[in-house]
DNA sequence: CTTTAAATTTAGTTGAGACTAAAAATAAAT
DNA sequence: ATTTATTTTTAGTCTCAACTAAATTTAAAG
């Protein structure tokens, strides 16, 4: 079974990514992961690939020497890989669709919080420039997906987000609106959206202590550990 | 990359098909395809699946050998292939995810009539259990897709269809509704939908000769080809 | 029957993208 | 400057599902 390129009926003059190649599963998989390890780390190892695309490093410098004849990536070896410009748009196309997606299952097709991520992770691949089109245009072309994260606009420009802290740094008596969950982990999804701990939830810091910290949200007060205050940003 | 099962958070007690192998798409795509060859054809032959799979009848006895061993269908060498019930099944949900995609890009992401096949093509190996619900569900259980072909039941059974017959065979001074079009060719999905020969058109047959049918649809006339005609039923 | 044409199967190859085991490079610690 | 531990790369294997070329089986025609 061959892959087949699916990019919509694009006119003469539809340019966006010029000579995108046609990459398998792996290799846009390959390319998100470094994206978003970027996000975070500096740099971009093969054992940081190794571990988040759950695959051995061996394996990971044979797609890395492929991305790199490819022209999708740079790579100094035993240093580190970073995204030729190319493989940064496509990687920006791939959180695209997912983010698309994510929402699109929430508000349309009645998902919880818990149960999008893994779906999205398949159909970002597979999805036309149409179907990418037209879920963005039903949902009014929005900026940010259920978890918060900014959804790259289809100029694959990543929106302005405003300057978010965790909610651990908020100082007693200080009231907040949650803006992004910087988890995908189904189990403390499911979790903070019983305790109502949901994207423009508002909320009051009580207080804090070594155990955790003391939240208000609606009627209800919680104890939330650190751990998990961390990934609650305001 | 190796594919995951997604059968969506099936509790204890569900069944649907017990002990479903995990396929790849490749093998879901013979199943399918042998299902509907069948529906035609009374024997399905290596050449068959070739031809309609567009691959080499040697990587068909390939497939077939596995499909046999997995006892999915059965195989007598030389004569043809027929599904067993566990191959029926599998042939039967990879239809019903295709035919509720289809409908669901009509009737909710706006899509035409030549637009959908390729994409519910796609979509139809990558969505959940959950997906195929959510969308069943909005749609109200729908038992057509936008071609007219019925979409098998959530347990499977194909709904029953009225007897239809192609539109060449009607008399002067009949009259019809369009039920079914039995073509993905996007070219005559197109034309016909440009003339407005479209499901539930209500057609008046005028006559016919040599060169084709006469139709009336609405204030227009139309001069219809045989071999268009016999794809139209009504 | 025997020949011939067509369909099917066998055998072996290829390319992706995983894997393991072993070799090599880097970085840290004496 | 060596040794040691860690990371990365090399080399070779495996599976899947395609492919080609050759061999075999079946069916039709003389």
């Amino acid at each position: 079974m061959v892959r087949m390129a699916h990019n919509g009926s694009n006119g003469p003059n539809k340019l966006k990514i010029m000579d995108k190649p046609q990459l398998s599963e792996s290799q846009e998989d390959y390319l998100k992961h470094i994206f978003k390890l970027r996000e975070v780390n500096e740099t971009v190892t093969t054992q940081d690939l190794s571990e988040s695309l759950k695959v051995r490093p061996a394996s990971v410098t044979g797609m890395i020497k492929k991305l790199s004849s490819m022209e999708l990536i740079y790579h100094r070896p035993y240093k580190g890989v970073v995204l030729t410009e190319l493989g940064e748009k496509i990687a920006l196309e791939v959180l695209r669709h997912h983010r698309l997606l994510e929402l699109y299952l929430v508000d349309h097709l009645n998902y919880t919080w818990d149960e999008i991520h893994d779906e999205a992770e398949r159909l970002e691949h597979v999805i036309s420039e149409k179907f990418e089109a037209a879920i963005s245009k039903l949902m009014g072309n929005p900026t940010r997906d259920p978890h918060g994260d900014p959804i790259p606009s289809v100029d694959l420009e990543i929106p302005e987000m405003p300057d978010l802290v965790s909610v651990d740094r908020l100082h007693a008596g200080q009231e907040a609106v949650i803006q992004r969950v910087l988890t995908q982990d189904k189990d403390i999804l499911n979790m903070l959206s019983r305790l109502e701990l949901t994207i423009d939830a508002n909320i009051l810091m009580v207080g804090s202590d070594k155990t955790g910290i003391r939240l208000k949200v609606g009627n209800n007060q919680y104890l939330i550990p650190y751990s998990i205050a961390k990934l609650i940003w305001v």
